[in-house]
RNA sequence: UGUCUCAUGGUGUAAUGGUAGCACAUCAGUUUCUGAAUCUGCUUGUCUAGGUUCGAAUCCUAGUGAGACAACCA
């Protein structure tokens, strides 16, 4: 009994050792600290509060990887909530997407909570705030307020309105719910310095006016409704939250986010902001404004474009949970903000993929190939390993005939150096099959190839000992006989320069690359990709991971290209 | 000419006063019935100048550079 105690005690001290290799991040270390200290209780509780007015995109996935993964590192709680205090471009379909997105992701959230349930609870701080002196009606119209503001290295001046009497605050502020009064005329702000060098700290706007749409939960209730700075931090205190993280330009509305609390918190207990660093990938847009424009403009095909750096764009060019969670698991938490390479996150899905996805043949670009002296009318059943890193997967029958289709590429008639495909007099391997030998072409009336003729070698069937030759190409095929058309997509980065939001001078739409999407009709691929699945993933031997985008209907399959294979042979090439 | 924040190979990230390590990318080799994957190896880094210290990527000072902030958006 106690021996087995003792080893227990030893496993938690070698466990705890092996976890504490892995180095903390910044915002573990606050927690961790936090802990040690006893504040809050113990107690660890997170949020992720996206405003329900796009898609989430994998910026977003590294916010919900901190939100989620923090609480449950630490025994504690994550919630959802949303943050709806702008009814004008907010809307259910985003509420419902986004839940979506979080779940596929694959966490899970205690509560879901809406800003919008806070909506009485932060109009009486609202009354306090006026009743204190604290708060004001402003009724000049935005532009003066604007230009009263000053600029970063001007203080501003107050408003003529700042010192008005509390009581006609109070009926003004009722006033403002009533819908009597139009949008921008009155707004509520907090009276706190004209001069000070944080521009939030400018008696920041706390109430303004929306009538021209109900909000997606409340209604035509509320006319009136908080500002983001306004509603955040109580947010946050109404529930409980102990660490509120979010992403660095936050960073100067921390001590707005601590004044408001300070106004009505008791001391024992305190939400706590912390801010890192967000996710910028190459050669890609992080911004929902750009986004929506891309959407808006047709300039992609909806938020769930396979190009597009959206959670339903990336499920549906291929990405999986787990993959981009590792990709945000490689890409860590800082207060640096930088730009990751997108091969980073190709590494992530290749890695999968490569250990779970089932190898077949797709010739994206056909050409008849002919092997003479295979018997007319004859067929051949191959053996086709699923997936060489996972012997658990199997193998399946192909067929082989005497027409098979190949890739045009591979095969070439006045080859560069180093090119060690099908070519006349040389050998290579049809893959899972014979090893052949080129014999020549047939080409049309404007030099075209229409045909390649090969022989085949009857002892070199794979499996055979003569099929050990060292061949040094290998090709992939399909029967002519028994294959089916195909249309792919081949997908290319969004933009032609890395960073398209650093380009000043230049609208971010001109850097679009023309090319990011190409259709690629007519392909021919193994029959038994007829019963795939939505989504489901492939190798297509040689060229990439493909997916079945769900646009497919049965006799028309549609493929996606997650992303190719390396390949060195292009790069030598170049 | 303000406030806040940041600065480690090409990119991202560790080292929490004590041997600058990891991943991706790159290149070379190995292996291969996928020009993939595997395996091995190479190259490349602490923004600058002072200071504290036996010892500084780490602490201090100054400089340089970058980012955020001037929505009735979040």
């Amino acid at each position: 009994m106690i021996q087995k105690l003792l080893l227990f005690s030893n496993i938690a001290v070698l466990m705890e050792a092996e976890e504490t290799k892995k180095s903390l991040n910044f915002i573990e270390a606050i927690v961790e600290k936090d802990l040690q200290e006893g504040k809050n209780g113990g107690r660890i509780q997170t949020r992720f509060p996206p405003e329900p007015n796009g898609y989430l995109h994998i910026g977003h996935a590294k916010a919900i990887c901190m939100d989620f993964g923090i609480a449950e590192k630490y025994n504690g709680i994550c919630n959802l909530r949303f943050d709806d205090t702008n009814p004008t471009t907010e809307d259910v379909e985003y509420v419902n997407s986004i839940q979506e997105d979080i779940q596929w992701l694959g966490f899970k959230w205690a509560n879901v909570y809406y800003a919008s349930d806070y909506f009485q609870q932060l109009w009486d701080l609202a009354i306090k705030l006026i009743k204190d002196g604290k708060a004001y009606i402003d009724e000049q119209s935005a532009e003066e307020i604007a230009k009263q503001k000053g600029n970063p290295t001007t203080p501003g001046i107050e408003s003529p309105y700042r010192n008005r009497p509390i009581e006609e605050n109070l009926a003004l502020f009722e006033k403002m719910n009533s819908g009597d009064v139009k949008d921008g005329d009155l707004v509520l702000r907090a009276k706190i310095d004209m001069a000070s060098s944080n521009m939030h700290f400018r008696d920041p706007i706390m109430y303004r006016i929306i009538n021209n749409r109900p909000h997606h939960r409340t209604g035509s209730k509320w006319k009136a409704y908080p500002m983001y700075d306004f509603a955040h931090g109580q947010s946050d205190y109404f529930e409980g939250v102990t660490h509120s993280l979010c992403t660095l330009e936050f960073e100067v509305h921390r001590p707005l986010y601590d004044w408001f609390i300070d106004q009505f918190a008791n001391k024992d207990y305190r939400p706590r902001q912390n801010e890192f660093n967000r996710l910028n990938i190459t050669y890609t847009v992080m911004s929902k404004r750009k986004m929506l424009q891309l959407v808006q403009e047709k300039l992609v095909s909806g938020w769930d474009d396979p190009r597009m750096p959206t959670l339903c764009g990336l499920r549906r060019r291929g990405y999986t949970p787990t993959s981009i969670r590792n990709f945000i698991d490689k890409i860590g938490y800082t207060k640096y903000d930088g730009i990751i390479d997108v091969s980073l996150l190709e590494h992530s899905i290749r890695e999968e993929l490569n250990a779970t996805a089932t190898r077949v043949s797709g010739v994206l670009n056909p050409v008849k190939l002919i092997i003479t002296n295979y018997p007319e009318g004859k067929t051949e059943m191959m053996e086709a390993i699923n997936n060489p890193e996972d012997e658990t997967k199997g193998s399946r029958e192909i067929s082989f005939s005497k027409e098979i289709w190949m890739e045009r590429d591979d095969f070439m008639e006045n080859p560069p150096k180093g090119y060690f495909r099908m070519t006349p007099d040389k050998e290579v391997r049809l893959k899972n099959a014979y090893i052949v030998k080129c014999t020549g072409c047939k080409k049309d009336v404007n030099g075209e190839i229409e045909e390649v003729y090969c022989e085949y070698d009857p002892m070199t069937k794979s499996g055979m000992p003569e099929s050990n030759r060292k061949v040094k190409g290998t090709l992939h095929w399909v029967d002519a006989k028994n294959c089916i058309d195909a249309e792919v997509r081949l997908y290319d980065r969004l933009f032609i320069v890395e960073n398209p939001s650093e380009e000043k001078e230049k609208d971010f739409k001109e850097l679009l690359n023309p090319d990011s999407l190409k259709t690629v009709l007519n392909c021919k691929v193994e029959p038994c990709l007829q019963t795939a699945k939505p989504l489901e993933n492939f190798q297509f031997q040689r060229l990439g991971y493909f997916n079945i985008d769900p646009d497919s209907k049965k006799g028309k399959l549609i493929f996606n290209r997650t992303v190719s294979l390396k390949d060195s042979w292009a790069k030598e090439k170049k």
